[in-house]
DNA sequence: GGTTGATCTAGAGCCGGGTCTAGTTCCTAG
DNA sequence: CTAGGAACTAGACCCGGCTCTAGATCAACC
């Protein structure tokens, strides 16, 4: 019961979660913090822990392409309260679809890239092993149609 | 023997590719060309089938985040010629990992996502169900710390 | 010969997401 | 008291990657 919220200063927060003091600040002026972030005396910001938790959970959604727009939508809905959670499951599950899809994009081009290095890869074998100057072969990896 | 290399203008190249004829334009000025670009009468710019095929490699790069730099220095290698197959293996194998090492982020946001989602749904389907004002369930969504 | 529509160039503008600056105001230590 | 360092605000700036504009040119059709 007698715990008390540990309070943190905008450097120690920043150290922290890897965001600059300056992104902290952007983001508090973006509406992004569910909580309104305290003042200490001198109007200095005064963060919770709590607010930490908030900002790891941002940057694990930034991280995955949520724009800040609904970022932002995301913590109104939080700040609000109860009741509204299935705009807050619609919009998780919107995020959950693109994030799915980009790994999915993602994936594909990685077919690609893939098989551009196994090219490489083979003329650098070969180049290495055998005489400089071969008849251009370089042409199969660049008009190698995606397979 | 008597292939015709198919002219294409920009807007049929446009409209291949998905890119905009201004960002054909950009990625021309960008050096991100191999072959520079043929002039037909008029000054107006003439495309060949193999301009498509790079482009639809540039397109495959780029969706999977290549700088523009990058696929600049990778055009300007395949421009030389054989002979620097090592670099552009280097170069592939580079944003190989890049890719990889994106795609591992963004799973592991997705366990953040997936687990919100579910709390959400639970939440959803309580409160259906349930009375309407229950005793602010909300919070463990916000708190959780990731697993 | 006039209109339409595609293209040209050079350069400006935009958007997202911060980052940095300038000029102050604190707090703390020596 | 004074100096340093950290924080404050408002607003300018930057970067990547296009996108758009303006004004000119060109080709084709009626």
């Amino acid at each position: 019961m007698a715990e008390i919220t540990t309070s943190l200063s905008i450097g120690q927060v920043a150290e922290r979660t890897g965001l600059s003091v300056h992104a902290l600040r952007f983001y508090e002026r973006e509406g992004l913090f569910v909580n309104a972030v305290r003042r200490g005396p001198g109007g200095r910001r005064v963060y919770s822990e709590d607010d930490v938790d908030w900002l790891t959970v941002c940057i694990i959604l930034r991280a995955s392409g949520m724009p800040l727009p609904a970022l932002r939508r995301y913590a109104d809905l939080v700040r609000e309260g109860a009741g509204n959670e299935e705009e807050r499951l619609t919009l998780m599950r919107e995020h959950h679809e693109h994030v799915t899809a980009q790994i999915g994009r993602l994936s594909e081009s990685l077919d690609l890239i893939r098989f551009k290095v196994g090219v490489y890869e083979d003329l650098v074998d070969q180049g290495s092993g055998a005489a400089r100057q071969c008849h251009a072969p370089s042409a199969s990896a660049d008009e190698a149609r995606t397979p």
